[in-house]
DNA sequence: TATGAATGAGGATTCATTCAT
DNA sequence: TATGAATGAATCCTCATTCAT
């Protein structure tokens, strides 16, 4: 009994965690409005109808999925970047693995990219849905520990955060346009480079 | 008659221009997808079929206006600069011009930094849709400048240029999403400090 | 269990009908452009939707029903003539089918003969789609017989097939143009001798 | 003022030959339904309200312009066959000219051809308009001066004259579906040879 | 839970026709 | 007469969602 149960919850967790990663296959492929649910129903192995019993609608698919991706991603850099203790360093691994990641699985970074942006639309119906909050509290606790412990400057934190942010979306979002896909090893150095010693001579 | 002819003209050119300014208006406040050719003709206070006496389709639509839009801004904000001689200088006039001119027109970077991010989904059917390299162009260009004129060290120019506008048009996106608009009057002036010296303490 | 599915399956297959008897209807009365999918769907009792589960669309539904229609009015009539031996009996029989299936059902004959001619329309999309060609087909081969066992002269059987099939079309064409509709049951025997025996005097 | 009153009148009358000649090529290619008014418009050269000034409407150009050349085709035939006193002769005359008449002019053909048929779809609006009526008129006098004369057996002659018609009618149908033209120059021969002899042997 | 047939609202686009010039 | 910009009704088709099984 106990056995068929869990394997009722195995399934039944795998039912849902395939429709996941059909859906987060569709909408990068495809994007959000060109991708039906019949086509993450199909991808995913089962029928159309099974989704509501999962999502409560495509909306609530996407965010739901997003935001789990999202807190997924950041789990795995937090914990990369766990065992550096200076926030210096920290700071700048999270760089690291974030170009790491998203390079190294390209769906992600083209559903994250495209569809980060389309959210807005989403916004204004769900309010709580806002992917990259949690990104931004990350950098900017960093950053004040970086400031606290004499390694940077005094500064708008909350601002440098989202430049910081800006600048690698928006790099990984051209990388993701373009046909050839160089390496972005050593992009972060340069990024690192710039932000930490500015772009003044001398 | 001459007159007259000039007349039509002009109310043509008119039609255009509503028809123009509507479907930013829309597209901003609901975006390309929950927008339809109906609502923007509405707006525009045309008949639907009018639309397709100046634009070809829906995406026709999109791209051009964008495009236009686009060019306008930059084109004002080159002019606006243009007197500035020093690069440096010059280039931090532009993200004063950026930030001030899309931060007066909420319809505008409403438009911008949600339509732009979506655009991946044009970019296979229209590959000559890129509306922000002209923009990226431009940053490279000054930063050449002012690296050849000594007034920044050598650096990889183009990254640099994808790492300024990516802070910019993120601020801008994060700013549009706030429900009360705070002033960004004095952000480009941290943007500048943090570009210019780095985040490093002395 | 098998009950139900076969109730479902039976269910399917009657709905399927009910949209072909509707689209012939329909096409019949009012012709294939002045026919909605709307005005289908009505008639045949299901949402417009339906009819797009059972045919790929406007062109794909005539051309199937059209098809269909065909070769079930085709294999009634090779059937009823299946039992005469005699080649020269059998195609004059065929003649006799063909009056009488068609104008023993009004919408079929309106449909055949308004459609038929509208198809050059379809022939440079669906180059497969010549509805005629079977039944041209069965009359050459019955006139190679005749001509082979002796019954007719020699003479070049593919035209004469057209002779014959044009004869009889045009005939039930201009019948179905007429209010009240005359039996055409003794049409037949007067084209019958007209072609066997010719129009010359002794 | 006679002068330029006649011109205005050669005017008149030529723009409006423009605008027929235009629907027939255009009616004749794409068929009634996929040509546009403007499509005649431009074809002709002239403004699109400007076919409203000589057809009430798009139906109304059709079916002009169906009869207008239905009837000229019908008093070339007459015409040409005039001097043939036979009514024999002159029957298997018109075959002939009939067909040389289509066959060398393949836009006449296919418009003729494909719309005539299309055309119950007017019959219902437009009582009137039987544009074959004439010719099957033409048709079964020449029966019946065979007859009269002792050069047929009498018969049905107005079911006689569909016959013929039907005939020549479906022949030039399908060959003007055939992309290679070959010449029907000798099928007339073998259409007599049958309508006149019988298929009989002996 | 799971299915997938059925629904029907929604939307882009076309085009015959009008009318101010 | 002639123009052609403007109209807006009409229509095919898609697809998120439901519900009987």
């Amino acid at each position: 009994m106990a056995y068929q149960k869990k394997n009722v919850e195995l399934k039944k967790a795998s039912k849902r965690r395939a429709i996941y990663q059909a859906a987060i296959e569709n909408f990068a492929n495809n994007g959000f409005h060109k991708t039906s649910m019949s086509d993450i129903a199909k991808s995913a192995g089962v029928a159309d109808g099974t989704l509501y019993l999962y999502f409560k609608n495509k909306d609530d698919l996407l965010i739901t999925v997003f935001n789990e991706m999202v807190q997924e991603k950041i789990d795995t850099i937090k914990a990369a970047v766990a065992s550096e203790t200076n926030p210096l360093e920290r700071l700048y691994a999270v760089f690291k693995y974030h170009i790491d990641l998203f390079t190294h699985n390209y769906s992600y970074v083209k559903f994250f990219v495209q569809e980060v942006r389309q959210s807005p639309e989403f916004y204004g119906r769900y309010p709580d849905f806002h992917p990259i909050n949690q990104y931004l509290v990350l950098l900017k606790g960093l950053l004040d520990d970086c400031v606290a412990q004499g390694y940077m400057k005094k500064m708008n934190t909350e601002l440098a955060a989202k430049i910081l942010y800006g600048s690698v979306d928006f790099i990984l979002s051209e990388w993701s346009l373009n046909k050839e896909k160089t390496s972005l090893d050593n992009v972060y150095k340069s990024l690192i480079d710039i932000f930490h010693e500015g772009m003044k001579k001398e």
